[in-house]
DNA sequence: GATGAATGAGAGTTCATTCAT
DNA sequence: TATGAATGAACTCTCATTCAT
């Protein structure tokens, strides 16, 4: 049904290739990430990477997309979640925000922000396309989450987006610090406790009876 | 008094090669960077650079050494302006909150940790030696602050070292989505707003009279 | 049917690289022999080379072992012509001593001890390979028709492998002397009077009626 | 009285860049032979080298030719001790020959010819000043000898320069199979065995009573 | 005379990319 | 389309040599 030669096959080599691209650009960076690297984790020749993407930059520019359109989904379901559920507002925020923040600490998140970093000299119109297609969009989905809230009189904003962009520090900064990178898994009980710190203090902020 | 030879002149060399290597390695990135273009920075040869530090690899540990010590020491002469000045708090934490977003925004600093991102593959012990001997100590300094102030009854916290993590949070978890990674100029103005916003909800939180 | 591309051609590359890198070796030497020089003279590109032997250092041991698998057939074959026939015993051991010197100081023969001389101390395992497999083979060879002649009553030795070190040395000790390592052409006619020389005084130590 | 600064420091500073290139020269070969160890070795900075000796070329001919003056004197006066002394012939024969072979199968032997062996291409020269000089006033040296034992009965030449050369081959020809270049120690009841083995085929050869 | 510093030239090796099958 | 083979450009590092002190 999918072997070699169908249309399906070509899609999973597409696909293989995607995949082993990030792995190997993620742990190598771009420069030193080898196209030969690349194929054999792919199962594929040399020449077919390059028959599929045209070059080492467009193969690279593929993969940082795919990877980050998938993270904006993934960040995008759990901001979804926040609904304004009655009194159990800090419950709630603490559950959605333990999972931004396993979102956030996800091996492959880690590996795409490094990346970014790394070569965001050679390719600066990456960190927009990232920035404006995922990272933005979210912390906009947020701050609608938040401003909703705050019509329903549930928190007591003024800057929806500043409150968005505050609550999400509050939930990376603490947890960038123990990361290392995404060196060092941090226990999903140390994220528990940072996400709890950090409704505390939302909610000391922009808490509806603050 | 410093003509090309005298012991002088050597030391002038290292730190010539050293500035040129910081310029070069956050242009281009550890493995873009060649030697040859760090001596032609520098005005020297290229065997003289490997004459002063042996490979590129160890060039690239002192050179990054060397910017970590610098931003160490700009950020703790930052944090001890923090004293319990009166009822003058507010001003206090916004001038010192605006000077490390300074800090954090300069563009070296941003350059450091894109460098660190990078390389934190090939790497990794790099990023242990730059937190634990720049980082976290930024960081206790100003839990040792926030202490005292708790102290002195102008603040109310009980975890120092977590409200400390979070004033740093607030500061430069908006600023990071602004400078997509010091990409983009952030204006004193925004700076000032953000660290403005970001002592309005920490006050919030842990201020006296919360 | 042998065009670029094809089995025959990649074949046909292997073995003029090889040639080119025994040319390329015997003339410089192993640390002057650069692979750029030998990838023009076999008509590739470096990385060809590369491509093909690794590095330098495995370029050099196939070089090498080919060229002593041909010397030992060669002498192999010169070997096998001495045969018991029947009084023309001296003259048999001038035509095989005569053919052995060709063979000994033919250009290959000379360029392979030179680098094997030269290269003694950075390969010493080359050494051992090329004498056990090549040079000590043909001495036995030598010595097992040394053993059947005395059988047949055409010799008188009592230690055959040593009385084939002594014909060989005879023959090779006073052509050393003349080819200078092999950077003086010895006329055919030399040659052929240190054979006859060699031959005599075997003949009186080793001769039947000795 | 030797103090540095003094003449005879300076002789000495010579004659430890001389030793110490011979040294290095002969582990390294030429090629790979740097001058920065050459001088660490001697003790000295690299430029004194340079002042001594001009460049790597002149040093390395006088290294050369300073070692084969030593060989030659040292082989000389074994040959000197091959006196027509009564009807002891074969035992001088044999103590003689013991004696050339233990110059030959110096460790500094060895390292002269290897030498001499691998940059005979570099330098064709070293090779035509080092056999004029040394080893053929060895070979005439050792032929006049023989010509004075035929003269007075007690050997039986027609060409004693032949003779010698058949003499030095029976000699070294063995003893060349067993050392593999001198990276191989022989024995010393080996090197005996080999002497008389080559004078009683040369005795059978060239004795008197032949 | 002796030395530490500096350098230009060059070598081995890798790798993105192309081409013929 | 998929691939093995080939290549040119580039990069790290070394070393003989020179110069100022």
């Amino acid at each position: 049904m999918s072997g070699t030669g169908t249309a399906r096959g070509r899609i999973d080599k597409r696909q293989a290739i995607l995949d082993a691209a990030f792995i190997v650009f993620a742990r190598e960076g771009y420069a030193l990430a080898a196209v030969d690297v690349i194929a054999a984790e792919a199962g594929v020749a040399k020449a077919t990477v390059y028959s599929h993407y045209g070059d080492k930059e467009s193969l690279f520019r593929e993969t940082v997309s795919a990877s980050a359109d998938q993270a904006l989904a993934e960040n995008l379901a759990v901001v979804e979640r926040l609904t304004g559920a009655g009194d159990e507002l800090r419950a709630t925020l603490e559950t959605v925000g333990l999972k931004l923040l396993k979102c956030y600490c996800a091996d492959r998140s880690w590996a795409l922000r490094r990346l970014l970093a790394a070569e965001s000299g050679q390719f600066p119109d990456l960190l927009d396309v990232i920035h404006t297609r995922a990272a933005d969009r979210v912390a906009e989905a947020l701050a609608d989450r938040l401003a909703r809230l705050t019509v329903s009189g549930h928190l007591h904003t003024t800057d929806p987006l500043l409150a968005a962009d505050q609550f999400f520090a509050l939930l990376s900064g603490p947890a960038d610090k123990r990361a290392r990178l995404g060196t060092r898994r941090t226990p999903d009980a140390d994220l528990r406790a940072i996400a709890e710190a950090a409704v505390d203090t939302f909610l000391k902020a922009f808490g509806a009876e603050a």
